[in-house]
DNA sequence: ACTGCCCAGGTTTTT
DNA sequence: CCTGGGCAGT
C-alpha cells in the first residue's frame, strides 16, 4: 500500500478501486458474514453510495450495523479513523463498541469518531472553538443550567418571569436549535410567541451570554459546528475528507440540524448508511423529524434501499397485531414483518372497572407467570405517562415483587449530584461563574443575595468570573465583616482543593472536597426522608469517578452522559415508560391504560394533530413490538387523574389492531364505537406524493441556501459585553472627590491598582474598589 | 437569611 | 392529590 493512510487528502476513488478485489476475496471467507440473512446480508455489503437500511423492530439491525462495520474494516476499505458511526445514546455507542471489538477485536480503539451525535459534536467543536467564539476548554451546561441561565436572561430583560417561564423559553430556544436555526434565523411569527415577540432578542442574548461564559449547551455542540462547517469551507472539506465512510443509527431520530450537518459531512464521498426504523420515530417532541427518513432517496438519488423484515424477536400474532396497528398510518414507508416462528399466543386484551383494578390484575399475572417458571426480568410493564407507574409500584411493594423502575430521574440530574459537580467544576475550573453561584452558599454561609449582588456587579463591572471578583472583594471593606469572612473562607478552600489537584488521586479530593465543604454534614444534619439516600448517592457518586483517570475527564463525562452505569440486575419486574423502552426486548409484555385521552394523549392530539395521532401510534407499535411471546394490552373505564376521576373510553388503537390476533379476556368491550377515522388533510398531502412541500424539507432547503450569507458569529458583541468597564479610564487620583453606593461621599486618600481606601464623610476609613466608585 | 404558606400545574425526555 | 417554586414574615 504506498497511500498514506492519513493522508487526508487521498483520492477517494482510487482507494476504492483498490480494495474491491480486496473486499470481495475476504467477504468470502469472513466468519462475520455467517449467519445473516440475504438482505442482512445486503445491507452489509453495499459498503459504496448511500445506502438506506430500513430495520424493523426485531430484525437485526445492531447486528447489521455492527458488522458492516466490521466489514468495512476488514476490508481494508477505510482505516478505523477514516469511519464516521453516529448513535443517538451513548448505550447505543458503547454497545456497538463492544460488539465490534467481540467481532475483529482491538481495532476499537482507533475508532475515534464512533460516538452520540452530541460527543462528536463536542469533539469537533473543541477542536476549532475559536471558530465559535468560545475557548477549547467551554464547559456544556445541562438542562437546568441552561434554565437558570434564562432566568437570569428574562430577569435582565426585565419580562415577568412569571407570565413567561424560564423552562418555556428554553423548549422554545431548544425547538429553534433542533430546527438548525440561529437567533436571526428564527421565523417571525415564532419569535412572536414568548414575551410579546421578544423570543429571538432573547435567543440572541442568551447566546451572548453563553459566549461570555465559555459555555454551550447541548444544542450548540451540533449547531455551532454545523455553523462552522457552514462558514469555514476548509473546515468542512477537511471532515468530508476524512470521513470515508459514514454511518448513522436511528436515522427515524434526526433533527434538521442532524440532518444538515450529516448531509455537508457526506456530500463528497457519498457513503453514507443511515438505518432506521420510520414506524418507530417517537421523539417527533424532541425535534426528531420522521420526514428525514422519509425523504432519504430524494436526498441521496441513486441510494440503495434494503429493508429488513425477517423479525427475529415476535410471534406472528403479535407481529400480525403490531403490523395491523401501524398499517393505519399514513406517513411511512411501508414494510411487512414476517417471521417462522411458531404462532404463539394471541395479544390478550382487558378491560377494567378502574386504574387500581388493572395494576391488581396485572400484579396477579406477574405472580402467576412467575409461578409458571417465567423469570420477572422478562416481564415489563409500559406506561404511557409516568403517574400511571404509582399504582403498580403500590400494588408491587404490597405483594412484595421485586420490580425496577428503568429510566425515571437521572443520577447526574439529582440536586444533591449536581451541587456536588459543582463543587468539582469549581475547583477544575474556577471562572465556571454557574457552578460558583450553586454553591457559594450550599450549606449557608450566610451569603445571600446582597453577597452575590456585589460580587455579580463588580464581576460585570471588571468583565472577570465570579471566583476572581469574590478574590478580589475579599480584600476590600465592600462586604459586611460576617460575609466577608465566609466569603474569604470559601475562597481560600477553593484555592487549597485546586493546589490539591495535580498530586492527589481525583477520588480522594472529591471526598475532601465533599466532607471540608460541610457539604456531607449539611445532609447529614438534615432530618428529612430523602438525606439518607442523598449522602448514599453521593458515595455512588465518588465511586463512579473510579472508573475515570482523572478530574478533567469525569468532568467531560458527565457534561455528556447523563447516566450513570446501572448494576441492578436481580430477577426484577420492569416498570417504565414507552419510550425509554424503545430498543429493549421481553418474552412478556403488559401495556396498560390504552384509553382515549391517555394513549393516544390528549396534548398530542391537541398540539399536533394527526401527525400528533401517528406518533402515539408509532409508540403503540414499539410498545407491542417489545414483546417476544405475550402481550397483554388494557384500560380501564375509570381513572383517576390528579384529583379528580375521569372516565374514559377504550384507545382506538385497541379498534385498530386486527381481530384475528386478538383474544378479548374480561367482558364488556366489545362496545367500543371507534370504527373509522377519515383519512386526514396531511396524510392527503403526503399521498399526493408532495415529498418536497413538506414543511421540514422547506426548512432545510432555506436553511443551506441561507446560512452561508449569515454573519460571522456574535465575537464582537461579546467582546463588548465582557469589557464595558476600562480600568484605566476610571483611574482615580489622590484627594478626589467620590460616591460610593453604600458608603456615600468620601474622599481617596490611597491608591494601590484598582484598590482604594477612601474617607467617607459618613462611614469613616474604607477599603474599596474603584469600580464600585463614581466621580463627583 | 431562613422558614412556612400558598398557589399553579401535572406527557413523553436519547444528550 | 402532591410537588415545587415564589413570596411573605421573623
Amino acid at each position: 500500500m504506498t497511500t498514506d493512510p492519513f493522508d487526508l487528502g487521498a483520492i477517494p476513488e482510487e482507494t476504492t478501486a483498490r480494495s474491491t478485489s480486496a473486499a470481495a476475496i475476504s467477504a468470502m471467507r469472513a466468519p462475520y458474514l455467517e449467519g445473516l440473512n440475504a438482505e442482512q446480508r445486503e445491507a452489509v455489503e453495499a459498503l459504496d453510495g448511500p445506502v438506506l437500511v430500513l430495520a424493523g423492530a426485531g430484525t437485526g439491525k445492531t447486528r447489521v450495523l455492527t458488522t458492516r462495520l466490521a466489514h468495512l474494516l476488514a476490508t481494508r476499505r477505510a482505516y478505523p479513523s477514516q469511519i464516521l458511526a453516529v448513535t443517538f445514546t451513548n448505550k447505543a455507542a458503547r454497545e456497538m463498541k463492544e460488539r465490534i471489538g467481540r467481532l475483529i477485536g482491538g481495532v476499537v480503539e482507533g475508532m475515534q469518531w464512533l460516538g452520540t451525535f452530541h460527543a462528536i459534536g463536542a469533539k469537533m467543536l473543541r477542536r476549532h472553538a475559536e471558530l465559535a467564539g468560545l475557548r477549547s476548554d467551554f464547559t456544556i451546561l445541562d438542562a437546568d443550567d441552561q434554565v437558570r441561565l434564562m432566568k437570569q436572561i428574562i430577569q435582565a430583560a426585565n419580562i415577568d418571569e412569571k407570565r413567561w417561564p424560564a423552562r418555556q423559553l428554553a423548549t422554545y430556544i431548544d425547538g429553534w436549535k433542533n430546527r438548525g436555526l440561529t437567533p436571526g434565523k428564527v421565523p417571525a411569527g415564532e419569535a412572536q410567541s414568548f414575551a410579546n415577540g421578544k423570543g429571538a432578542e432573547l435567543y440572541q442574548a442568551y447566546q451572548l451570554r453563553l459566549k461570555v461564559l465559555n459555555a454551550v449547551d447541548f444544542g450548540d455542540l451540533l449547531l455551532e459546528t454545523l455553523r462552522i462547517f457552514q462558514e469555514h469551507p476548509e473546515v468542512l472539506v477537511e471532515y468530508q475528507d476524512r470521513f470515508k465512510y459514514m454511518l448513522v443509527d436511528e436515522y427515524q431520530d434526526t433533527n434538521v440540524a442532524q440532518y444538515l450537518w450529516l448531509r455537508l459531512l457526506a456530500q463528497k464521498n457519498r457513503n453514507i448508511c443511515c438505518v432506521g426504523d420510520d414506524d418507530q420515530s417517537i421523539y417527533g417532541w424532541r425535534g426528531a423529524e420522521v420526514d428525514n427518513i422519509l425523504r432519504f432517496e430524494k436526498d441521496f438519488p441513486g441510494a440503495k434501499v434494503v429493508r429488513l423484515e425477517r423479525n427475529y424477536r415476535s410471534t406472528p400474532h403479535i407481529l400480525g397485531a403490531a403490523s395491523g396497528l401501524i398499517a393505519a398510518n399514513e406517513a411511512r414507508l411501508g414494510k411487512t414483518l414476517w417471521t417462522e416462528e411458531n404462532e404463539g399466543e394471541k395479544v390478550r386484551i382487558s378491560s377494567y372497572w378502574d386504574g387500581e383494578e388493572e395494576a391488581r390484575n396485572i400484579a396477579e399475572e406477574v405472580e402467576s407467570l412467575q409461578r409458571k417458571g417465567h423469570m420477572l426480568h422478562e416481564m415489563a410493564i409500559l406506561v404511557r405517562a409516568s403517574f400511571q407507574m404509582r399504582e403498580f409500584e403500590d400494588r408491587f411493594i404490597n405483594l412484595g415483587i421485586p420490580y425496577r423502575v428503568v429510566g425515571g430521574p437521572r443520577f447526574y440530574e439529582r440536586a444533591e449530584i449536581r451541587d456536588a459537580n459543582a463543587y468539582l467544576r469549581l475547583v477544575a475550573q474556577p471562572d465556571d461563574n454557574l457552578a460558583f453561584e450553586r454553591i457559594v452558599n450550599k450549606p449557608k454561609r450566610g451569603l445571600g443575595e446582597v453577597a452575590l449582588q456585589t460580587i455579580h456587579q463588580l464581576a460585570n463591572a471588571r468583565g472577570v468570573s465570579l471566583m476572581r471578583a469574590a478574590r478580589e472583594i475579599i480584600t476590600t471593606e465592600e462586604l459586611k465583616p460576617a460575609p466577608r469572612r465566609a466569603l474569604a473562607g470559601f475562597v481560600e478552600m477553593v484555592e487549597r482543593w485546586r493546589a490539591l489537584v495535580p498530586g492527589m488521586p481525583h477520588t480522594e479530593l472529591a471526598e475532601i472536597i465533599l466532607d471540608e465543604s460541610g457539604y456531607t454534614e449539611m445532609w447529614q444534619n438534615d432530618k428529612s426522608a430523602e438525606a439518607p439516600g442523598k449522602l448514599e448517592n453521593l458515595k455512588e457518586l465518588v465511586r463512579s469517578m473510579e472508573q475515570f483517570d482523572d478530574l478533567q475527564g469525569y468532568l467531560e463525562h458527565i457534561s455528556l452522559v447523563m447516566e450513570i452505569e446501572s448494576q441492578d440486575t436481580g430477577d426484577k419486574v420492569n416498570l417504565m415508560t414507552l419510550h425509554s423502552a424503545k430498543g429493549l426486548e421481553f418474552d412478556t409484555v403488559f401495556l396498560p391504560g390504552w384509553e382515549e385521552g391517555l394513549f393516544p394523549h390528549q396534548r398530542s392530539l391537541d398540539q399536533s394533530g394527526v401527525a400528533g395521532l401517528e406518533e402515539e401510534r408509532r409508540l403503540a407499535y414499539v410498545g407491542i413490538t417489545r414483546a417476544r411471546k405475550l402481550s397483554y394490552i388494557s384500560f380501564a373505564a375509570n381513572r383517576r387523574i390528579h384529583a379528580l376521576w375521569q372516565s374514559a373510553i377504550p384507545s382506538r388503537f385497541i379498534d385498530e389492531i386486527p381481530k384475528e390476533h386478538v383474544e378479548v379476556a374480561e367482558s364488556a368491550m366489545g362496545a367500543s364505537s371507534f370504527q373509522n377515522y377519515a383519512p386526514s388533510r396531511f396524510s392527503q398531502d403526503f399521498a399526493s406524493g408532495s415529498d418536497y412541500s413538506s414543511p421540514g424539507w422547506k426548512r432545510a432547503q432555506t436553511m443551506t441556501r441561507t446560512t452561508s450569507k449569515v454573519r460571522p458569529p456574535n465575537l464582537e458583541v461579546s467582546a463588548e459585553l465582557v469589557a464595558t468597564s476600562d480600568p484605566a479610564a476610571a483611574s482615580y487620583r489622590r484627594g478626589e472627590r467620590v460616591f460610593h453606593q453604600k458608603f456615600g461621599y468620601g474622599e481617596v486618600t490611597a491608591i494601590d491598582g484598582n484598590k482604594l481606601t477612601v474617607d467617607f464623610d459618613k462611614a469613616g476609613r474604607k477599603k474599596v474598589i474603584d469600580s464600585f466608585l463614581e466621580r463627583v
